[in-house]
RNA sequence: GGAGAGUUGGCUGAGCGGUCAAAAGCAGCAGACUGUAAAUCUGCCGGGCCACGCCCUACGGAGGUUCGAAUCCUCCACUCUCCA
């Protein structure tokens, strides 16, 4: 690849690059540049939006480069405040390793193994001691700190920012001068706290720190940004054919996103497909290019010829839920054999379900929210409620 | 230390002492339609009870006034502002 190519490669889904010139310079000297890219102690199942980041990663390791997967164990300790209102519980250090080990096995999946690092920002920052952090804090400003949005808007709309906070992004910028890096990556939320590493460099007489960010991805909802705590994820570790449905239940328009953000197509390939395509069909083909990249080929088809069974062909799934249930001799009612059974999340769920016509007993429509079954032992019934939930119940 | 503003369901955000299980939007769920768990439209959206009605829990926490409180009063906690 020539230069030009490998920045265009680099760049590729990037929002910020700060300053593209600079990368071009560091790249032409021909030496491994040094990539650090922070990640939270706590969370470590790995989802979709994790990945647009670590992608970013790999395509800086298939040049070459070297990447620091730092994990922020000591500035864990102040909780990014990043979009947060709550601050973060301190860990232990068992719970610190516990939670690297995970990620090393996880991310392993998308980084090569051989050119990564993985460090801990408590190495150099817990040697710091109070006195070395008040020296870091002297070399910043409050009005700077201000310039930061969130803290911008905090502070006119009254909201509290606790001293502590302020002290993050100068902690994170001291990862860099620490560990001298080349570049550094993160979602576009990190902008001002990669910035302020340039300057920080800058101070300790270092050549500062290029910036590249990525951004963040939208989840399921197509509103919010991808987490666990809102529950609109799509995790790496999941079942194939859950990760099937899940891709196939974002919208049209953000799977082009995810098409660039979750796969290695290059854009322009991305661009026939997007033009040749049905959008089904490539959605479908989006949901197995990310399977393929977690769980294998087979995986992959065997996802698709599920959903396909499932929900165009509306059929049972062939790894249907068995469950066995107390028999009775009174009738049960079916709004509690469901609950029961896991399929709602109360009676009252239960009974809703029915009342909108979303459950089907062995293929029939109940129409009742009274409807009962009769439950001597050995009876069995094909519950589905709504589209995708399946169980085969036995009383016994 | 003093004065004042605020704390509502997963989130944002209304709320007159009764008609408030609490507007609206988002998210979620179901149905219809379809090209998919897309889009759109419609409905639902605290819990319990073999109930179409009744009961329980809920508007930061604890008490109180009242036939009746998310709405009024007192105390507590937390947040913010201004003054010192």
């Amino acid at each position: 690849m020539t230069l030009d190519e490998q920045l265009a490669y680099l760049a590729k889904g990037a929002v910020d690059l700060i300053e593209k010139n600079d990368l071009k310079t560091k790249i032409s000297r021909g030496k491994p540049l040094t990539i650090k890219v922070g990640f939270d102690p706590t969370a470590p199942d790995i989802h979709l939006g994790h990945t647009v980041l670590m992608r970013k990663m790999r395509h800086f390791q298939q040049l070459g480069h070297r990447v620091i997967f730092l994990i922020g164990d000591f500035t864990g300790l102040i909780g990014d405040p990043t979009g947060k209102k709550t601050t973060r519980p301190a860990l232990t250090k068992e719970e610190v390793l516990q939670n690297a080990e995970t990620y090393r096995k996880q991310v392993y999946k998308i980084l090569d193994p051989v050119k990564t690092e993985i460090r801990f920002n408590s190495e150099w920052l817990g040697a710091l001691g109070a006195e070395g952090m008040v020296r870091l804090a002297a070399k910043y400003t409050l009005a700077r700190m201000l310039e930061r949005d969130d803290f911008k808007k905090r502070f006119q709309s009254q909201q509290p920012i606790a001293i502590h906070e302020l002290l993050y992004p100068l902690a994170q910028a001291y990862d860099s001068v620490a560990l001298q890096c080349d570049v550094e990556l993160g979602g576009t939320d990190q902008l001002f706290n990669l910035l302020v590493g340039r300057d920080l460099m800058r101070e300790y007489g270092l050549e500062p720190q290029c910036v590249l960010t990525t951004p963040l991805l939208e989840g399921l909802d197509g509103v919010e940004k991808m987490s666990k705590s809102l529950g609109n994820y799509i995790g790496i570790n999941e079942e194939p054919s859950q990760i099937f449905g899940k891709v196939m239940s974002i919208s049209d328009d953000l799977m082009w996103k995810y098409y660039l953000l979750c796969t290695d197509l290059a854009p322009s390939e991305i661009e026939s497909i997007k033009t040749s395509s049905h959008p089904m069909d490539a959605k479908k083909q989006l949901a197995k290019t990310i399977i393929r990249d977690f769980h294998g080929d087979e995986a992959a088809d065997a996802a698709e010829a599920e959903f396909r069974r499932v929900f165009s062909e509306r059929q049972i799934p062939t790894d249907l839920e068995e469950k066995s249930l107390p028999a009775s001799h009174e009738p049960q009612l079916l709004a509690k054999v469901i609950t029961l059974a896991g399929l709602a999340e109360s009676n009252k769920d239960a009974q809703r379900l029915i009342a909108q016509g979303g459950v089907l007993v062995d293929d029939v429509k109940v129409d009742s929210t009274r409807h009962a079954l009769d439950a001597s032992a050995g009876r069995s019934y094909l519950l589905k409620v709504g589209k995708r939930r399946f169980a085969k119940i036995t009383f016994a």
